[in-house]
DNA sequence: TATTGTTATACTCTATAACTATA
DNA sequence: TATAGTTATAGAGTATAACAATA
């Protein structure tokens, strides 16, 4: 953090920022996202490693074991153990890279992206403590928190 | 989430709910929050159970150890190891229940009280996309959010 | 020689079952 | 009889090391 307001805004600034993020992080990383998250894993029948792979993979865009392995910050070993997982529940396949016969790439099946699709419905589920805010604050926050995603280094795959 | 905005809000708003709770969990769980809880795995040389137990522990207020395995809806002989753990660390100790002998109480130590705060201080620094909102912004967001918190159940130990 | 993925193996994390002490 | 915690053990989850195939 910078601070970047008037001379004397810069502690009301800092307190802001620190208890609003130790607000998100109540919110998300102690409740309700690890709910949605034990949720996901029971509705799609995966562990979490399973379920966090998963939530990476897509039906046409084939994704390189080793681009898992660098994502997830593992083990190489590990990725072919959750492929292996995905593959024997019929969620997900092994395919050979064009060129480089070395690489193989992971899809989701069919019933590979229905799962993604439960999944990602639990996980996108608003938890009850949304009905205390009105529209408008809902409509506020959706902004705020829009900017800050935006602002976020493109951590993706 | 129950509708009360006006007769043509309902869609809006839980638009924008889904969208705002979406960016918290991304925002969080997949990236800084997950960063934030490595760092401080790190910094006080605890494996993740063991950083989870100190967070919900304190040098003046006992807890049961049964308790923690409510509050984690863990296995009694995870808390054991965990406490174990701890003890061995030296940031931890037992103590046992003025009346009912069967309870053993976990406080902290000076040094787990030093770990926490070490913890906490890393786990409560806002990430750099913070920058991205003004001051004033930075208010609203963290009065949203309070909102949010205090609606919660009292999830706490 | 360097890189991708797999296998074999071992270590950590967490749960189950059986047990002791206490209520 | 029921409950708190421990021990022994077993099962996931994850890493390391050695290896085969390919670049």
């Amino acid at each position: 953090m910078s601070s970047d307001g008037g001379p004397e805004q810069g502690g009301e600034r800092e307190r802001a920022a620190g208890e609003a993020w130790r607000a998100l992080y109540r919110l998300v990383f102690e409740r309700e996202g690890q709910l949605r998250f034990h949720e996901a894993c029971d509705a799609t029948g995966l562990a979490p490693g399973g379920l966090k792979a998963l939530l990476q993979l897509s039906a046409d865009q084939p994704i390189p074991m080793r681009d898992l392995a660098d994502f997830f910050r593992c083990d190489p070993s590990y990725v072919t153990s959750l492929v292996d997982g995905l593959e024997a529940a019929g969620l997900a396949e092994r395919q050979s890279h064009p060129t480089d016969r070395r690489v193989k790439m992971v899809v989701l099946s069919r019933a590979g992206v229905e799962a993604l699709g439960q999944a990602r419905k639990i996980l996108g589920e608003p938890p009850a403590s949304f009905d205390a805010l009105s529209t408008s604050e809902l409509l506020r926050l959706r902004t705020l928190l829009a900017k800050l995603t935006e602002a976020e280094p493109p951590a993706g795959l």
